[in-house]
DNA sequence: ACTAATTTTTAGATAAGTCTAAATTTACAT
DNA sequence: ATGTAAATTTAGACTTATCTAAAAATTAGT
């Protein structure tokens, strides 16, 4: 049986090592669960033994394909109940995240499956994150962060990286959302500020926007 | 804080203690939660140090105002989630109680409220018991088992006291659901079996069966 | 290549919840 | 009233996940 604490490791090792696919070092973990490096070394040997993850001493940590399919398995639980949340309980999309980080936790193949159907088979969830299916496949879309954006070009908004409360907010209270088609009109070498439209609106959003707002071409 | 394991505790307490209203020993706090009498022990006098029951050596444990209160809160989690499994995932009424042994403890005020909203406030789970509203106030309606009915009257089924998957299936098989009407027909005094009458079907179901049936009079 | 700084691991300790076995208290039968 | 059975508590140990402090290994700078 795999505990609480083992699955959100092998979530943090999932996320930090790009979706299982890099080596993960022992302090990147430690920071991402606000515990202490010693606690992480104890913890991946013992993942290591039951064969979550391959360990190297001083190396770092890769998920195996069993641990990547508990990570997935997490990822595809969390982002069903974000869908859950915004969609019929009328959670805002800042709001979902605490609530799906225990609600991922919860064990029933049929209760994920009945609400993935219930929610007619989501693709994406609410921060436009892609929904892996029971199978663990991810539909994924091309989609570019607008710092990579080209000016002239029209996007349409798919997505964010930063998926904190302060800067959703931020997206709410400028009317960007999910949708929301942009066009690129400038970009300040200075500051690596961009200059945007959408919706007759003209704005300029810091580096750090644009970094974490993802766009797909229109 | 309190902590998932001091919850069940707190919850068997409630059940085992009428509702909070009569004293509980320790051994069979022991045996509803499969766990050693001196564990008990251990935990009571953690949840009196942090007063959510009261303890007296050797004598059993009684909640305070402010057990209750997390066990009323406990009680409506769970009884909303069975709601949403059955009425919505498409979960059979012995299938429920597993997953919301899970469910009844993430700790969302907004989550619950929501729930109770999208479900239209219920007043009642799958099995006919009654669920707390956000005051922790019950609508209780009279009910008496089909081994207390009379012969010759005529109730209608309104809930059950053996939730286990053994049961409800056995009720399923006979076509026997919340809502069914049904006429008493004749007591057996040898065995206390139950001669019932219902949909133009006559059936007779032992002690046991007339013991966990709970009904109301039409 | 060698020292210095950083990262990682080891060793030993702590807290929560549990267990077994022994001791204590209460309840009951005669 | 007294001895025995049943229930309960205490004492000491174990496991999981954590911590601090010290030791060891790796990486970087010159």
């Amino acid at each position: 049986m795999i505990t609480l604490t083992e699955e959100n490791y092998i979530k943090a090792i999932y996320h930090l090592g790009k979706y299982g696919r890099e080596m993960v070092n022992t302090n990147s973990i430690a920071e991402a669960l606000d515990t202490k490096a010693s606690s992480v070394t104890d913890m991946v040997k013992k993942l290591a033994e039951k064969e979550y993850l391959n360990y190297k001493k001083y190396q770092g940590v890769i998920l195996t394909e069993k641990g990547k399919g508990i990570a997935v398995n997490i990822v595809r639980k969390h982002r069903l109940w974000e869908v859950f949340l915004v969609e019929k309980l009328n959670f805002t999309w800042d709001e979902v995240h605490e609530v799906a980080e225990h609600l991922e936790h919860i064990r029933s193949e049929k209760l994920i499956n009945e609400l993935d159907a219930f929610l007619e088979f989501p693709s994406y969830d609410p921060h436009g994150d892609p929904i892996p299916d029971k199978n663990g496949k991810f539909i994924n879309i091309d989609k570019i962060a607008l710092s990579h954006s080209e000016i002239g070009n029209v996007y349409t908004c798919v997505g964010v990286k930063d998926t904190s409360s302060h800067f959703l907010k931020y997206l709410d209270s400028n009317k960007i959302g999910l949708g929301t088609v942009i066009e690129v009109l400038h970009k300040e070498p200075f500051d690596n500020s961009v200059k945007i439209k959408f919706n007759t609106t003209e704005m300029v959003v810091s580096q750090n926007v644009a970094k974490n707002l993802f766009l797909k071409t229109v």
